[in-house]
RNA sequence: GCCCGGAUGGCGGAAUCGGCAGACGCGAUGGUCUCAAACACCAUUGUCCGCAAGGGCGUGCGGGUUCGAGUCCCGCUCCGGGCACCA
């Protein structure tokens, strides 16, 4: 095996190696200090694609580092496997789900044990296993019985490709489906929600301290969308209703000149006066019958857009009447439904006012030269009587007093988030633990009858309905309570209730008294870093975030763990041609065949190196060309470590410049790459030990080289660093040097000698008024004096300034001389 | 529209605190080895002028600050992402 580099072979002998070894498991009372990597788990789609190859590649990196550094590292692995696609796929070929997911599973594991990640793979948690679906239902329970679960009926996203209800995060910004791509439509339905919105504070406040991407957490403060104003009542004139609303701006009020509803608003049909009443209808049932998109396109001209109710109400700050409209730009699902209307301030209010005619009133002066229309900067309050030359901050605080002391209004938030539905009408997820009793209403399936298990005799039909609603064994049961007649819930749960959760559930997936044993999650949790994709940043990192919370408050977690994930690194995508990776393009570049050629060494070592792990890759023509350039690398480290190269000088004798050279080299390399891999600057420390190994060629090739205890030292420090990048070929190598009792991963990580690592000359330029002129070796303490006056001696320098003095002279010693004239 | 990123050779990228732009790799060119090739190894490789020594130009564009700017400031262009009748 020494001759030549066989990646298959190697590869192979330690993949088969640490798997009976059970090497990287580890217990629960592991006596080194913890520390829990994990990546998301994945969808088990079939053998991993190259998105999976990087993920992991950068997790085992991660596991294999930390462990070499003393900690027991806690390395988990699962599978994602309920969903659509083995669904859709049944629908297809009549393959059960569960034979085809588990048949998806094998694939995936054995992609990932031909990588060479290592896991504990005795922690495996698969989202289909009875236990694990119990747990969930089991949960879901405790949640219905704290108030955390409930449901209603509520205009909720259909798609009608998938045949099932989304939650809003899966509808993407242009009203399809981030599934399917199909248009979703509104309907109106009974379903099942999580309160998220009751932690809608908290999850945006904790963000302020998470060690995530700062991108993921703005992403996250926009989605939950706090926004804080105030709501306040208007009297309809002639009617005793009043009308509530929502504004961020109470400061404007005194330039409310029209009040506006949501053409929804439950209102609209006690107030509207009788002569317009057909004409308001009309409108009504032109905005109900427009999509989604069409009404927030924002296309229609204004006049189009609403209608005048023919009432008005009172403004309580001026005591005037304003008219009252309708419009479809505003909605009933956000604030209270209706706004008061300020076209000084806001610009869509101008816009409306400019179309019907409603006069304009600036309760907030425009800076000196103001030529736009609405002016939402701040300024000093005019026309505003009691508020006039406050600042905008100020005229709100005073606004919202003297709202709460009339009693007619006060402070309050608002959120964009809404609750997250999680009731899916599909078969292939976790059954919702409940049975609808016409007497009892909904109850709970008794704990000791959990799970509610999926029928396997079940009819898969084109038309993609649920086979749950049709299979009479699943839908007949009886009431728990009652005894008489009743029907199982047949909504199934969002398979991103399985992935909130998981993470706690592997610190002791063994358990069958409890979900989450909560001493083991005390050990264990938080999880020190979490690796996975950017598109995860709002669905399931906000929901894990909420269920982290809500298991800690109904008992079922550590109440203390309040954030699931300490530290986050979301990874870069690999895209072609721009765009995603992915099966339906029909554009994967598999890893298989890598791994049956370069080897997966060669493979691991092409992500780490191709650029900086957070940014996308985009895969092209020239990639193949770059792998094969990453095997090279591995082919002389081959020859480096397995000997071969030696020259004459290669023994053993007493050390020369060339030793203490060497010497420091692997000092420098050791501090530099571990550097980098602390900041996650992977590329940039393979490129040192690239460098690295470029150095030590040229002294096993050259005449004076260094001897062979100076260069072992640097061969063996080289294979410890790399080790976690690519563990193969540095454990065979290691093998080969210091035979079969001593293994690289058990090494500990090296720490470089500070003194070695110091320099101590450094080249010094000089410029003269900016430009390069000279390039001086100069002792890296030297003094300011000192550097001046070599720099000025300098030929160059010299012949530069043509008898010219120097006007100023900036020096920064060792690195630079400036001499201006 | 608002908020975040980003733009550096033929290509992927480096430059961590305002101080040598282009590390490392790919590709290309030349060479060594070989009967020949593959492999491997060595050298050159931002660009323009020049036989050379050497010099000019150069980090999307236009300004500015500074002895000195890829890096800081102001104003743009283009690309990517997020949010978007959210009152």
């Amino acid at each position: 095996m020494a001759e030549h580099y066989d990646p298959q072979a190697v590869e192979a002998k330690w993949q088969r190696r640490w798997a009976e070894e059970g090497a990287y498991q580890v217990d629960n009372d592991d006596p080194r200090p913890p520390y829990y990597v994990l990546c998301m788990y994945p969808y088990p789609s079939g053998p991993a694609h190259q998105g999976h190859v990087r993920n992991y590649t950068f997790g085992d990196l991660l596991v294999r580092r930390r462990t070499m550094q003393g900690y027991a590292v806690l390395s988990p692995i699962g599978f994602d496997s309920f969903g659509l696609p083995a669904e859709n796929a049944a629908i297809k070929t009549g393959v059960h789900p569960r034979i085809f997911t588990e048949a998806r599973i094998g694939e995936l594991k054995s992609s990932l044990q031909r990588l060479g990640a290592s896991y504990d793979w005795r922690r495996v948690i698969r989202s289909h296993d009875p236990l694990y679906m119990r747990w969930n239902q089991v949960i879901f329970q405790k949640f219905l019985d704290a108030g955390l679960a409930y449901r209603k009926n509520a205009p909720v996203n259909w798609c009608p490709g998938c045949h099932t209800v989304l939650a809003n995060e899966q509808v993407l910004p242009n009203g399809t489906c981030e599934r399917s791509g199909d248009l979703v439509v509104k309907r109106d339905l009974e379903q099942w929600f999580f309160r998220i919105t009751a932690y809608a504070d908290e999850l945006l406040d904790a963000l302020d301290d998470l060690d995530w991407p700062e991108r993921v957490k703005t992403m996250q403060r926009n989605w939950i969308g706090r926004s804080e104003g105030a709501e306040f009542d208007l009297a309809v004139a002639g009617t005793g209703e009043s009308i509530r609303v929502f504004t961020t701006r109470p400061d404007t009020s005194f330039g409310m000149t029209f009040v506006v509803l949501a053409p929804e608003h439950p209102l609209v049909e006690v107030i509207v006066a009788e002569e317009r009443r057909a004409e308001v209808r009309a409108f009504v049932e032109r905005v109900r019958s427009e999509s989604d998109i069409e009404r927030q396109s924002g296309e229609a001209p204004f006049e189009r857009r609403g209608v005048f109710t023919g009432a008005r109400a009172l403004n309580p700050f001026t005591g005037q009447e304003v008219p009252i409209y309708l419009a479809d730009y505003v909605l009933m699902s956000y604030g209270t439904g209706a706004i008061m209307a300020v076209p000084g301030e806001d610009q869509r209010d101008w816009e409306f006012a400019t179309a019907y005619g409603l006069p304009i009133v600036r309760t907030v002066a425009p800076p000196e030269g103001w030529e736009g229309e609405a002016y939402t900067g701040d300024g000093p309050a005019i026309n505003s009587r009691w508020l006039d030359g406050l600042g905008v901050a100020a005229a709100k605080a005073r606004a919202i007093t003297w709202l709460e002391e009339q009693g007619i209004g006060k402070r309050t938030v608002n959120y964009r988030l809404r609750d997250w539905l999680l009731s899916r009408q599909r078969y292939w997820g976790c059954p919702i633990p409940v049975v609808h009793c016409p007497g009892c209403g909904i109850v709970k399936v008794p704990e000791d009858q959990l799970p509610v298990l999926l029928p396997d005799d079940v009819e898969f039909r084109p038309t993609g309905e649920s086979p749950l609603r049709y299979h009479e064994g699943f839908l007949r049961t009886t009431c728990p309570e009652c005894g008489g007649p009743a029907e199982r819930e047949t909504d199934t749960m969002d398979t991103f209730v399985d992935s909130s959760w998981y993470f706690e559930r592997f610190c002791e997936p063994w358990t069958a008294e409890v979900p989450i044993d909560q001493a083991a999650a005390r050990r264990w949790m938080p999880v020190d870093q979490y690796i996975g994709g950017i598109e995860h940043a709002i669905l399931h990192l906000l929901y894990a975030r909420f269920y982290t919370r809500a298991l800690g408050e109904v008992g079922l977690a550590p109440k203390e763990v309040r954030e699931p994930f300490e530290r986050l690194f979301t990874q870069g995508m690999i895209t072609m041609d721009g765009s995603k990776m992915s099966k339906s393009k029909g554009n994967l570049i598999a890893p298989e065949r890598y791994f049956a050629g370069v080897g997966a060494d060669s493979l691991r070592l092409f992500h780490l190196f191709v650029g900086p792990p957070g940014d996308d890759f985009d895969w092209s023509d020239q990639t193949d060309q770059m792998i094969e350039g990453c095997h090279r690398f591995l082919g002389r480290v081959w020859r480096l470590g397995a000997g071969g190269l030696e020259r004459a000088t290669l023994v053993d004798r007493d050390p020369t410049e060339a030793d203490r050279d060497l010497e420091k080299d692997t000092h420098r390399l050791i501090d530099r790459f571990s550097r980098d891999c602390d900041r996650w600057s992977y590329n940039t420390a393979v490129a040192a030990a690239m460098e690295f190994v470029n150095t030590l060629y040229r002294h096993v090739q050259a005449a004076e080289g260094a001897r062979r205890a100076t260069v072992d030292f640097a061969v063996d420090s080289l294979l410890v660093l790399l080790a976690p990048m690519v563990p193969h070929i540095t454990a065979e190598l290691w093998e080969l040097r210091h035979g079969v009792g001593s293994a690289v991963h058990a090494q500990p990580w090296p720490v470089a000698d500070p003194a070695l690592v110091k320099v101590d000359t450094v080249t010094m330029v000089v410029q003269v008024n900016g430009r390069l002129r000279a390039r001086l070796e100069v002792d890296a303490h030297i003094g300011e004096d000192e550097a001046v006056a070599l720099a000025l001696a300098a030929p160059k320098v010299a012949e530069s300034l043509e008898g010219r003095r120097a006007a100023k002279v900036v020096a920064r010693p060792p690195r630079l001389v400036n001499v201006v004239v």
